[in-house]
DNA sequence: GCGAGATGGTTGAGCGTTCAACTGAACTGT
DNA sequence: ACAGTTCAGTTGAACGCTCAACCATCTCGC
């Protein structure tokens, strides 16, 4: 179980096995992401009654030209399966943030339209998630972990994308 | 919703606004996040039927001493609530990999125990799993970049550990 | 000793995600 | 013009997680 080498060259088996450190780094990261995401989602949750998943949709609509994007794209952008984000956009149009309309270009197409009040809840919620996000990330690894953390993003993400047919 | 200004100072709300550099770098960190989480899943599913939670729980068992640890102990290490980790610990009992011991010194306690059957199940998932952690992160950003990612890693734990009662 | 509260763990209901099957619309080649 | 395929999105069942309620045991103070 434990590799008995510091080398990073694959063994017998073709396995690459992590070093000591790189182990350690693995299981901090694994505990970060998760305490990371759980205080977040606290902070969220008792600031403004939304689900940190429900924000990040909201926002990426918010964002979009004329605040509605097509379910695919929005899809696509959250890292979300075609079916995951049709229930979630049904809650959120429950809720009364989020609207479906039909997509004139493609008769298959819908879009998910932010309304007035899914962009008055979210206002509401940015300024409380994004001073969490600096208390807990951006302060306490300070201007070189900003560009270190940004530099593995980049490169961790090209390879992920890269190798996705 | 976005930040006007390139400081990072508060605002007469309170709020410490994100910078342009430190938005993007959220954003490709979640991104990140969540490829990778599930880029692992999947090769953990495909190569050994296992879950990537499962894998956690059953490696932390297998690493503690007797290969067993208490409810509570191994909660703790996994960032799991305890009602959670019954949940999860029943499922691993079912397919027979841990198995529920009473705890001698206290009777409250239970001890999960990792069988013959779940080390064996661990055993084969290792290599694959070490692989792909390997190629996919720690050999993109190398050396410097897991220095860095330990670095984040503890820092952000500690700030986050710190200021839980 | 003994009652009050804290601790370790389980349970069941409710909700969100996944997975596979499905509908309807849009291209493709003939 | 039309059969086959791909594409966009939805649906429902199964499963995992959360939350609150719960039981049993331990601990502390008196």
């Amino acid at each position: 179980m434990a590799p008995n080498s510091k080398v990073n060259e694959p063994d017998v088996t073709g396995t690459r096995w992590l070093d000591a450190d790189q182990q350690r780094v693995w299981r901090n990261y694994i505990a970060m992401v998760r305490m990371l995401e759980e205080a977040l989602e606290r902070q969220m949750q008792a600031d403004s009654g939304l689900s940190m998943n429900d924000y990040v949709l909201l926002m990426q609509l918010s964002e979009a030209p004329g605040r509605r994007l097509r379910m695919s794209e929005l899809a696509a952008d959250s890292v979300y399966s075609r079916s995951r984000l049709s229930h979630a956009v049904s809650r959120l149009e429950d809720a009364g943030w989020v609207q479906r309309t039909e997509c004139p270009d493609d008769g298959r197409g819908t879009f998910a339209q932010l309304t007035d009040t899914g962009f008055a809840v979210l206002a509401a919620a940015a300024p409380g998630h994004a001073t969490t996000v600096h208390d807990l990330l951006f302060a306490p690894i300070g201007a070189d972990g900003c560009t270190a953390l940004g530099f593995i993003s980049d490169t961790v993400l090209a390879t992920l994308t890269n190798q996705q047919p």
